[in-house]
DNA sequence: CGCCTTGTGTATCTTTTGATACCATCGCGA
DNA sequence: TCGCGATGGTATCAAAAGATACACAAGGCG
């Protein structure tokens, strides 16, 4: 990889000299477009990608309904491609690129010697098959035990923390895909949100009172 | 703890006699009841328990409902207590024995030691985390994507695979708190696959056609 | 400007799931 | 033997969620 300026400025957890070598050697420089798509439901991996800049956005699809799993944010990793550097494995999830995206490419069959090598690997590896179950398994009893209606009110309320604005740019489409349910429940759920004045509805936004 | 004959003929994963060793010094066997709880929602947890004989069931709970995440079977170990090992965590989810159980208890402080050392244990460890996560996965896109019916079969028919016996010992309000619903539409929904004869109710069984 | 895509509002109808209630039966233990 | 808890069947009603269809508006673009 040509050498890049300030790539380890970005990804603060990989600290030892011989593993940022071992880095710049194997690793390649990837950039996404918006809506690009990395990963399918389905597939064989054999890279582990590491975002720098920009976000993953990693969803489940059956038929036309779709439901977000997780988000790969800077310094992150997706569990899919982490799977399969150990195990033969297909991936059971799509991933797209939200925005434009920068990604660190890694070959797979060197994550698992790395993990014995470097620590700060090591750790990096356990933190995120860690984080990444945490996170499942929220959803996971939310989905399980939550009606809709109060998952949409904890998506927002969640968004409105992330960004940090009260302003939330998402069509109710999209909102619907990450719920996993459809537009027109959704549209039905906000509508009732908004006679309950907790927030406004307008075209391409949402903003919350 | 006091030699315990053929341990390891149990626990085939561990190979390396160091670690054999490190085992038989800081590890504690424990004996559960069926129907013990050995963890509980909130529960800070500073051990790991390895199955060596029976099962433990790990399961989330809101008010009166309850669904299944996993099964800890012999020579497998529960996603919390490990989440607890390297991170300060609380467990999100309850266990409790099905069936008389013993266990083998290690302190958490050593997990990530052994980590390092002992290559047999990275790999229980890696597996661990992966395969509890893939677990998780399938449960989550069912609970998403298939109504409930659907999750009825499958379950009958994955139990019918593991028990490898058309004959599923399970009441109702059992099968309703696996699945995460009530106990009257687990009944509605078993009789009208009665009506459609791919099974027959008894009283505490099921029989499949 | 007209056209097309995307986003939104909403009505209607059906299906699924849940809540409650009541009753019958079984089997265990006092 | 009686009582009681666990199990299961079922009816009724309500709420949640989904399917379909149609109308309209906003905005980009040729």
């Amino acid at each position: 990889m040509e050498a890049t300026i300030d790539l380890f400025g970005k990804l603060k957890s990989f600290s030892e000299p011989e593993l940022q070598k071992e880095i710049l050697k194997h690793g390649k420089l990837l950039k996404a477009n918006k809506g690009d798509i990395l990963i399918k439901e389905g597939q064989h991996l054999n890279f582990l990608p590491i975002v720098i800049k920009g976000q993953i956005r990693v969803y489940q699809q059956k038929e036309d309904r779709e439901i977000l799993l997780y988000y790969v944010g800077p310094e992150q990793t997706c569990m899919m491609s982490l799977s399969s550097a150990y195990f033969d494995y297909n991936s059971a999830a799509n991933g797209m690129a939200t925005e434009p995206t920068e990604i660190l490419v890694l070959p797979s069959y060197l994550i698992a010697d790395w993990q014995l090598k470097y620590p700060s690997w090591n750790k990096f590896i356990i933190k995120t098959f860690k984080s990444r179950y945490d996170e499942l398994l929220a959803t996971f009893g939310s989905v399980a035990f939550t009606p809709i209606q109060g998952r949409v009110k904890q998506y927002l309320l969640e968004r409105m923390k992330k960004d940090n604005s009260k302003k939330i740019p998402v069509s109710h489409q999209t909102l619907a895909n990450e719920l996993g349910t459809t537009r027109v429940v959704v549209s039905r759920i906000l509508k009732q949100f908004e006679k309950d004045k907790t927030l406004k509805l307008y075209r391409g936004y949402i903003q919350l009172a």
